[in-house]
DNA sequence: CCAATGAATAGTAACGATTACGATTTAGCT
DNA sequence: AGCTAAATCGTAATCGTTACTATTCATTGG
């Protein structure tokens, strides 16, 4: 996924190109971390002094739904990374510090035993925390 | 862990007895599920119309941090159950509905390969999520 | 190229969960 | 019983997120 990719499907859903919303996915190109809706509006406040709340949710949870951008939570905050250009379904490894992540190759629910406990399976969430290298020192 | 046991750790660590805290936990010993702060408020608001939000967010924090609890983050929501009894460490199935949980035998990190990806790890999180027997009709 | 139209945005208020604070009450000790 | 620190109440403040109305802007069709 890319900033070209992203617009393209944007527009294929039926979305409009704004200048804003190629400059937020462009923010997700160049940090290859989990960032937070704050941190958007910061890196844009030079180029966008007045940049709505409004519009910052509602971009982030639309490019989350059509599956621009990978969501998760951490400390009670929405956090949001570019997808993975990686095809296969994997996990990551998340620094608490910066957000950046790495990724782990397979995933766990494939070494589950046949699900047997009359529960309906949905969905699930595998992550690893820690410090990266930079944030260890 | 259990009410008695649970009322005796506490003491240990230099915390008082109160009827508000064996009430408190008496609510997790009856609810062998996920439940927020707001549930405890309803489940105790019989006995005690006035509890406070300051004393339900504080014990739960604390009952957290002595291991009483287990402490999960479903929709943005803090949400707390009784810690199992199980000694040996392992996951969660949740129901999204109600938040009863089954047990997972295993836990991932023991298959991952030898860390050489330059992390410090501190902690993890496997969750599986669904809708128990109940909640599916 | 221009006007129409419906989406996108700004500015700000509302909201829900959580935390914080001063005043008061209470448990545990002497 | 009286002292002291912890616990609690009532409520306000905070934080992240969502919602609302008026306005601006991207797209489209003449």
């Amino acid at each position: 996924m890319d900033v070209t990719k992203a617009i393209h499907l944007l527009k294929e859903k039926g979305f409009k190109y704004t200048d804003k919303r190629k400059d937020m996915l462009q923010v997700f190109a160049n940090e290859l971390r989990y960032i937070s809706a704050k941190d958007v509006q910061e890196t844009l406040k030079p180029h966008y002094p007045g940049l709505s709340f409004d519009t910052i949710y509602r971009n982030l949870s639309t490019f989350s739904e059509l599956g621009i951008l990978e969501e998760t939570e951490l400390d009670g905050e929405k956090k949001f990374r570019f997808k993975c250009p990686t095809s296969e379904h994997h996990h990551h490894l998340i620094c608490l510090t910066c957000g950046k992540t790495k990724e782990v190759a397979g995933c766990p629910m494939e070494q589950l035993p046949v699900n047997d406990s009359g529960f309906t399976v949905t969905g699930h969430k595998f992550e690893i925390y820690g410090y990266c290298q930079a944030c260890s020192l």
